[in-house]
RNA sequence: CGGGGUAUGGCGCAGUCUGGUAGCGCACCUGCUUUGGGAGCAGGGUGUCGGGAGUUCAAAUCUCUCUACCCCGACCA
């Protein structure tokens, strides 16, 4: 491909909106353009980018015995009603009426329509187990798309459902879409880690997210330095932290405007870890004027996990802090002085909260706290204890394996289980050996294609722009013809070389432009195919072309009939 | 949705406080020179100053309002 037959609109300077690498670079190599808030053109190098990404997920899946089928963007509400989740989805489902007034979503996801496809076409324990899956475009309205492809509100993601008579089954496919996506994602050149992760609307068995190393990272990731453990931070068990500290008398001292844990410590002149904050949220039950509370609790420099809390019972799910008129209807009492001596609603405490054997807290009187409170002297035994707050670096794996320690990743896969939930909805169910009908266990395993396109350049760049590996990069090759315009040797050479290399089964991007040589340099170091070679009069006379690594800085003087057997030998086929 | 911010040529920005009829760099077009890391000179085109309403002799600038976009939080591939 010549570069003049390519829309390939660099640009010197980045957009203003764009903050991120690969947003930057992205837009500034021509591979995007935004068109609204959260949506992308992706032009002809993009795209190019874009498709060998899709490429390899193709090959991995289908070698790990999955079945490539698609199913639309636009789909009736019907399914989504029998499921239940048309009322659930919100306002992230975009929903539209055709000219009968009918109604239709464009599709977030994909559990309704793969599961009554499977419903309608699968009836025999012979045909078990199946792996269906599709590459296509999803659209969710997102609170807040950011970040370029990161978050997009309308993207390109793989999504995978596995349908099994038994669990052993599930077990089986499970373990093999973890290896296929580890297999993907080696592939592609990326430096990843696969995390216990938290599976959160969608249930409560076992759940891995991908992960693609990178400072960027909107998910921060909890991982063991000797061993395989590895969690995200939303999940990752925290230990319960022992005490030294000794049991001392309990004391009430005014706190006049210390509202906060550093307010407080402040004033009283002791570490934040020895001070308990009490966070009110609603529980399970009571009414909408008048909702029932529960308090949590936990060490002054914890915080809270909102996923673990909103899963224990009696909590009510997803997690609503109870709003500061509330609080002082039920508890008589500001934000800000709430303590467990005394408050006449359930506390659930976090574990390292629940082992301080002498803490600060609320006195449940506005402006004043207590000094010296102690679990069982001054609360009484019947506190629920769990483990509600977030990880700490630092703190112990729960395998036992040392010290935890933080690393930031972007999440471009996500496998889980399904149980029954939409087989059950969807009344689908295979006869098995006996005649008996079962509800299949499903599995999910979702990929972002176009997110993994932004992974790719936020770990693979340096300061002149991408370096991308060579497995998914546009072109193979970049010819950059020095002076080509006024020169008929270079024009001949390089259009020579682009031919040959070309027929030999690489992709090659010439840069046959009547530009300067800086650039076209720069341009080439911007777009960032892994592999250059400059042909200009200054090497020809020595009838020699410069090839280098895009990631490397050294220049190999290469004779130009030595060029194919050079390529060859760095960028095997 | 809560908080913060931005909107001026294709891109990046100044001008707004203190109203006087729009400017800079890059990009683009023409010509000449130049040509191994984002060239120089000369000439040229390019704007509903985000939309609407208002104040005023006069609005990019002041007022009201709407919209779009970005950043921080809850959500997710």
């Amino acid at each position: 491909m010549r570069f003049t037959d390519l829309l390939i609109p660099t640009l010197r300077d980045a957009p203003a909106d764009a903050e991120i690498a690969s947003h930057i670079l992205l837009t500034r190599g021509g591979f995007i353009r935004r068109l609204a808030s959260g949506s992308y053109n992706w032009l002809p190098l993009g795209l190019r980018v874009l498709r060998k990404v899709e490429a390899i997920v193709r090959e991995e899946l289908d070698r790990a015995g999955a079945e490539e089928i698609l199913m639309p963007v636009v789909q009736p509400a019907e399914p989504w009603q029998r499921s239940g989740r048309w009322d659930v989805m919100g306002p992230e489902m975009v929903r539209l009426k055709d000219r009968h007034d009918r109604d239709y979503c464009l599709s977030p996801t994909q559990e309704e329509v793969v599961t009554e496809l499977f419903g309608g076409t699968v009836k025999s324990y012979r045909q078990m187990p199946r792996n269906l899956y599709h590459i296509q475009t999803k659209f969710r309205d997102e609170i807040r798309p950011r970040f370029g492809l990161m978050r997009a509100r309308e993207f390109i993601m793989k999504d995978g459902y596995s349908f099994h008579m038994d669990e052993a089954s599930f077990e089986e496919t499970y373990a093999a879409m973890h290896a296929c996506y580890s297999a993907i994602l080696s592939r592609i050149g990326l430096d990843f880690r696969a995390v216990e992760a938290d599976p959160g609307a969608m249930g409560d068995g076992d759940s891995h997210e991908f992960h693609v190393l990178a400072d960027t990272g909107e998910d921060r990731l909890a991982y063991s330095p000797t061993s395989d453990y590895a969690a995200n931070v939303e999940r990752a068990a925290a230990p319960a932290l022992a005490d030294d500290a000794s049991i001392e008398t309990l004391s009430r001292v005014a706190t006049p405007g210390a509202r906060t844990i550093a307010d407080v410590a402040g004033l009283l002149g002791v570490e934040s870890r020895r001070c308990i904050k009490t966070l009110i949220v609603h529980a399970d039950g009571g009414s909408d004027e008048r909702p029932a509370l529960v308090a949590l609790v936990l060490r002054g420099d914890h915080q809270l996990n909102e996923a673990k809390a909103a899963r224990v019972p009696g909590v009510k799910r997803p997690l609503n802090f109870a709003a500061d008129a509330e609080i002082e209807a039920s508890l008589r009492v500001q934000a800000g002085s709430i303590g467990p001596v005394g408050l006449p609603i359930p506390l659930l405490v976090d574990g390292s909260a629940a082992t301080l054997k002498s803490f600060v807290c609320g006195a449940n009187q506005d402006g004043y706290h207590y000094t010296g409170a102690n679990w069982a002297r001054d609360v009484g035994e019947a506190i629920r204890t769990a483990d509600i707050r977030n990880v700490e670096e630092g703190d112990a794996a729960v395998d036992g394996s040392g010290a935890l320690r933080f690393m930031r990743g972007i999440e471009v896969g996500h496998i889980f289980k399904l149980g029954t939930k939409y087989t059950d909805s969807l009344n689908v169910a295979i006869q098995d050996a006996k005649g008996a009908e079962v509800a299949p266990v499903m599995g999910c395993y979702g990929f972002g294609v176009t997110r993994c396109v932004a992974a790719v350049v936020e770990q693979c760049h340096d300061a002149d722009g991408i370096v991308w590996p060579d497995a998914v990069a546009p072109f193979d090759i970049h010819i950059v013809a020095v002076n080509n315009t006024k020169s008929e040797q270079v024009r001949d050479t390089a259009d020579t070389l682009h031919r040959t290399l070309s027929h030999e089964g690489f992709s090659v991007l010439l840069d046959d432009r009547d530009e300067r040589p800086g650039v076209k340099f720069a341009d080439a170091d911007l777009v960032g195919i892994p592999h250059r070679i400059t042909v200009g009069d200054r090497g020809l006379r020595d009838g020699v072309v410069e090839y280098r690594r895009r990631e490397a800085p050294d220049v190999q003087r290469v004779p130009v009939a030595e060029v194919t057997p050079t390529i060859r030998a760095s960028l095997p086929r």
